[in-house]
DNA sequence: TCTATATATAGTAATAATTCCTATTACTAT
DNA sequence: ATAGTAATAGGAATTATTACTATATATAGA
């Protein structure tokens, strides 16, 4: 893949927050470095970057949104402010149950928390 | 809310399946019985069955679906042939967990587990 | 360094899913 | 039956994403 000055400035992009920003907010930054950036660009980088392992898609309910963690790690979803936060939990022997009980063979376990944040005592 | 014929069909069809079927999959089976039903009715019932606690709208990656099982359950999701099967597993202590380590009130879990269905030895 | 060529981009058009709008129809209570 | 309210059909509008195309750029090799 040849390099790219537009592709370099969408993954500092994404790399610097932790946010888990849609492909818009993401549009909306890199202009701010790169002003005549098009969202075809921001789009086809961000599906490059995945097929290259940079970052992660995932689907926030109906919204797409993109992680640069790549550590396997599950969401707690804000249901008062929205935000998405990172957290390290266990999947454990969820492998082996869903294995022996389903003969289903687990490639991933994706898990999303639904609740209040602690910004809301 | 008012008896309406179109939604009552829609509940049905949604109630026959455990396929977690798509908006546009249940369109095309009510016209099959309410051959003059428009898409927007479809969407609007579905919302309202939602609202009324009848169905469950699930997110399977960018696929919106809708499902009809109220009991808690999880998700395999098997990326051969895209099935999305009901489990039963353990939300056990999760909900403490996330609240001891993260300050966060657990209103609902949402796992999906992806891999490959005993289909595809 | 220069050039040829393959690849990437900007800008725009197209697509698809969902929601909105409006005139018409159906139900319910008087 | 009538009036008032709620729901529908059909189509337009909206939104997110992808496709297209002429131009620009990166880079391999002379
Ligand atoms: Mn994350
Ligand atoms: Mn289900
Ligand atoms: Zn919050
Ligand atoms: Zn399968």
């Amino acid at each position: 893949m040849r390099y790219s000055h537009q592709r370099e400035g969408i993954k500092k992009i994404v790399q610097c927050t932790n946010c888990h920003p849609t492909a818009d907010w993401i549009f909306n930054q890199t202009k701010k470095i790169i002003p005549n950036i098009s969202l075809g660009t921001v789009y086809r980088n961000l599906k490059r970057l995945e097929e290259e392992g940079e970052i992660n898609t995932i689907y926030d309910g109906n919204i797409v949104r993109y992680d640069w963690n790549k550590d396997p790690h599950d969401h707690l979803k804000c249901k008062v402010c929205g935000d998405l936060i990172d957290v390290q939990l266990f999947d454990d022997n969820i492998r082996e149950t869903v294995l022996k009980k389903y003969k289903f063979k687990v490639d991933d376990v994706e898990m999303t928390i639904i609740g209040t944040c602690h910004k809301h005592t």
